[in-house]
DNA sequence: CACTGTGAATTCCTTCACAGCG
DNA sequence: CGCTGTGAAGGAATTCACAGTG
């Protein structure tokens, strides 16, 4: 679905009012029927004989995934790659708000990355009062562990890890993991 | 296959010398039939009744791979993510050397990252005579498929691309996606 | 005896084809 | 008439169960 809500913003800044499946398909390289089921799985969102009213759609979309409403993330780690997620435009587009950066660098702390403060690793028990439930973790691997575990204790429900490892963590919190070394590694076999 | 091969390198660190399909369960977070009929389909690794002796495996999934050779890859665009990726230590793990990095902007080109010195990305056709086969790319959207296409012509077989978008390429070329802010946004819907 | 390798059963996901509606 | 929504067919990937072996 995130992948569908990207193209329906993209047309939606084009200005285009309506799509059918198979224009999606192309756009978002699937087939039609396949893009009919995913859409009709949540509701019936098309009109028959013209498509996909393009902003409505959109909206629903961004109702599903509970992106209507803007959701606040706290960014742990203030790194080389904290600090490129903490500039990266594309979260705007998901309504994703960053709401507060932590590092354990006491030459960071104090310092704005993308006008943003950053705070002191100790003070991630905040994200509770905050109201923050989903957390960025680009940290060292050695310390991954540690900060999901602080940050759980805080009520985050929701972990992007970034680090190359998994992550234990009670049912209820849902992680997601991308390792970029992992991804590039499946790529010689194609060759 | 690479999440497998991320854990027999760690257990080759440890010193372990066999371990059985269902411990190696408990490290990779999956069963271990799905581990034994994985590895299976490549070939017969292990002894009935120990496991798979951890060095020969780890070295075979290599092969398999193709990262028992050492394998060079440029990097394009030295933007923050750019300089990110670049010393990520995660690509050591899978024999990856960087082997070049290209930037657009003159205040980059000659400074040096991660001890890499940066070129013009107009020199970006030299990866065929220098033998580069992969490419991270690491650019803003509206490059992308420009610098893919610069790259294809230059020769090369694989493309790690981290912009939300999708690439146009001939079929030879094999296209790894990884969108940050997609990822993300399929979370808020799991809380 | 413990653990691998693998056919068979099951489940899941995708593709197809078309009925139904604007 | 065009395109959605969907049951039914087909295919792929998981799970199971157990025979086979060091």
């Amino acid at each position: 679905m995130p992948r569908y809500l990207m193209a329906f913003s993209l047309l939606e800044r084009q200005g285009q009012s309506f799509v059918s499946s198979s224009q999606l398909a192309q756009q978002v390289h699937l087939n039609s029927p396949q893009i009919r089921k995913d859409l009709s799985y949540f509701g019936a969102f098309g009109t028959r004989g013209v498509g996909y009213p393009v902003a409505p759609t959109g909206e629903q979309i961004r109702e599903i995934l509970k992106l209507d409403i803007r959701q606040k993330a706290a960014l742990v780690g203030a790194g080389r790659l904290g600090t490129a997620i903490a500039s990266y435009p594309g979260f705007r587009v998901f309504g994703f708000d960053l709401a507060a950066i932590f590092d354990n660098s006491a030459s960071k702390i104090g310092k704005k990355i993308a006008g943003i403060p950053v705070e002191s690793i100790t003070r991630i028990g905040s994200v509770k009062t905050r109201r923050i439930h989903l957390a960025i973790l680009a940290v060292p691997i050695d310390a991954a562990q540690t900060c999901a575990d602080s940050l759980i204790q805080a009520g985050i429900r929701g972990i992007l890890n970034l680090s190359p490892c998994w992550l234990k963590v009670p049912k209820r919190v849902k992680v997601v993991s991308i390792d970029i070394a992992m991804e590039l590694g499946a790529l010689p076999y194609y060759l």
